[in-house]
DNA sequence: TATGAATGAGCATTCATTCAT
DNA sequence: AATGAATGAATGCTCATTCAT
């Protein structure tokens, strides 16, 4: 099974077919949910026949793996990136950043992100638990991003943060639900309205 | 196909075997999705046979239709019927009342609502469509009472009210994703935390 | 899953299907082996649809099952049978009805025996293994018919008993390879033919 | 494609592979039968890649035909050659050295002689038929055996002997479901016992 | 001499649906 | 009012086979 590219200016007829399967599938399980969609469906998204997904992936499950893993990863990355590049910015900017880079991530970065975001509540017990670790260690991030800006008093210190966490990221990801990709600069826009509603509200 | 109920008194053995046919498919659906469940788990948790389904119900499609209705109008009736028993609060205090009702619809009344909340977005636009009205009928319920909020001035006027809308009914639905039914009063509690994000952010 | 007759004097619908694939499968089990066989022949053999099979069984190998065993039990219940009528017999005379009855078994019994006999040797163990204790039990029976023979001197005391055992059931099992079932009494001249070899030997 | 060896003295990589893909073929048909053995499998026993097969042969049906072809021929070789050792030995002798270099040739010389007598028997006509020749010669082979020996006395006159020789080869190739291959002189000892029964029968 | 990539027909199995009773 | 029996289209998956390189 192929999961090396072979060299970094050329990218295989392989490792193209791969991704293109995992593409087609991060977009049909984000639409329609992972047992409405179909192999059938994927190869012929992906352009390819049903039985060469299995060149590539052992079974649908494990297509599905990674489309999750490659989903949260993504905007995982993508917030550490954005607050490494924050400097000394106030825990308000800060959270305000990470806000956005969620949801760039979300609606931005392809499928991964969404799909992942949509079905993993409705997913079987085999199918979720190999996730818990990394959605475990995102929820860990934004705690500490939280508990610090409670800390320096930028948070009232009557809230609980995992509600918060829990409320916030909530808002975030039901966005995908409804949100209009089109516009350009419409995420910006969305980001600095939620990050106005949740800070005006939470600070002392 | 019977419909009727036989009798005020009595609910007739016909009636039952109905409503049990909708309740597990609701409780199946919210866990496992739409395509995910079959006629035979609807069956086996209803303790009817799977061909006995056909006798109350045309279809698959046909169970789902009357599970997402009842589901949007259970919540619904909830939020207005607490209205109506408001009396002369302020706009805040309607709109607490209103966060309640929907996460009190949300959470204690059976699975309908949330089966709703989870599966509508994955399902195909033939199951979609025959819904739209109600739900643009509750989100204009909404508009108005954020509406007449701003025009009192307990809302800022700078605040884009479909947005909002959005913004606040998103942050309720998430909550089915994660919150523990288990506790009582658990949900008076999550509604006034809500209440507190949301408000003390959009005040003036 | 219906497993009991309705009723003696009537044989139900069910129970005909059932028997029909059972009877189907074994005569294609025993001809092609049993990965050879599809489920599809199978159903046109029984002459229903394919998926039908699955009202009745649980899997192809769930069927198979049921072949290996039904084949066995009626050897040994044919045997056991007739050596049950033999009353006072010496004991050679008793180990040629039990070759007589095997040999019945075989050939006249339909498919079941003669599958068991042909596919056992290559089938993986998962579908091997329920079948061992029964298999072991029906040499078991044989064994003690050839050692009471032994201490009877009616065997020839320097002969071991289980390669012989093994000899004469190997003898008797390869005739499914090659005997033509049409002639009658073809089997009965076969089984004294059989046991004037193993008992006189061919030499004058 | 290459079927001649290069050279006497050197085996070509290209024979070795060839024989190494001709070897785990018989080893797997041997033990699961046919078409329950994958290309995919033999190629991984010969280590190789599947797709590498086509380039010795042109299908998996030629593989078969080569390995069953190999098989008969090495039991015919050895016997024929046993007894062109054997002299001026008796009739008894001569057949004794035949069950010895037949059991030999299916327990010692390799899995190709014991999977063509495993998968015979249950292969398609298509598969069967370009092997009836040597089958049919091999049997006259043993059939002139038996009737120099019936002739010169050495067998009872009653017997006849196209049953006997299938009885015979039956009992012989029988040994392939059961026999315990790993010890020394095992082999020895079961053809003397073989041919202790069928020349002098098992009574006192 | 050999292989990586892909194919497509076919497989066991599932499932919504039907219908005589 | 309900079911046992059956269907057939579709599903995830396998596998012998092909072919450019």
């Amino acid at each position: 099974m192929p999961r090396e590219a072979a060299d970094v200016s050329t990218v295989s007829k392989s490792q193209k077919s791969r991704e293109a399967i995992l593409e087609s599938a991060a977009k049909l399980f984000r639409r329609q949910g992972y047992s409405a969609t179909t192999l059938r469906q994927i190869a012929d998204l992906a352009e390819i026949q049903a039985g060469s997904i299995y060149y590539y992936f052992d079974s649908k499950d494990a297509i599905l793996d990674e489309v999750l893993d490659e989903g949260l990863r993504r905007v995982f990355n993508g917030v550490k990136l954005r607050l490494k590049q924050a400097g000394d910015a106030s825990h308000r900017q800060k959270i305000a950043l990470a806000i956005e880079a969620h949801l760039v991530a979300l609606h931005d970065a392809s499928d991964f992100t969404s799909a992942n975001i949509r079905i993993y509540g409705q997913l079987p017990e085999r199918l979720k638990s190999p996730h818990r670790a990394i959605r475990r260690a995102y929820a860990r991030y934004w705690d500490r991003l939280l508990s610090d800006a409670q800390k320096a008093g930028e948070i009232r210190s009557d809230i609980e943060l995992i509600p918060l966490r829990i409320f916030v990221l909530g808002a975030l990801n039901w966005t995908v639900e409804w949100f209009d990709l089109s516009k350009k600069d419409a995420v910006q826009k969305l980001a600095r309205r939620t990050e106005s509603i949740i800070f005006d509200g939470v600070k002392r």
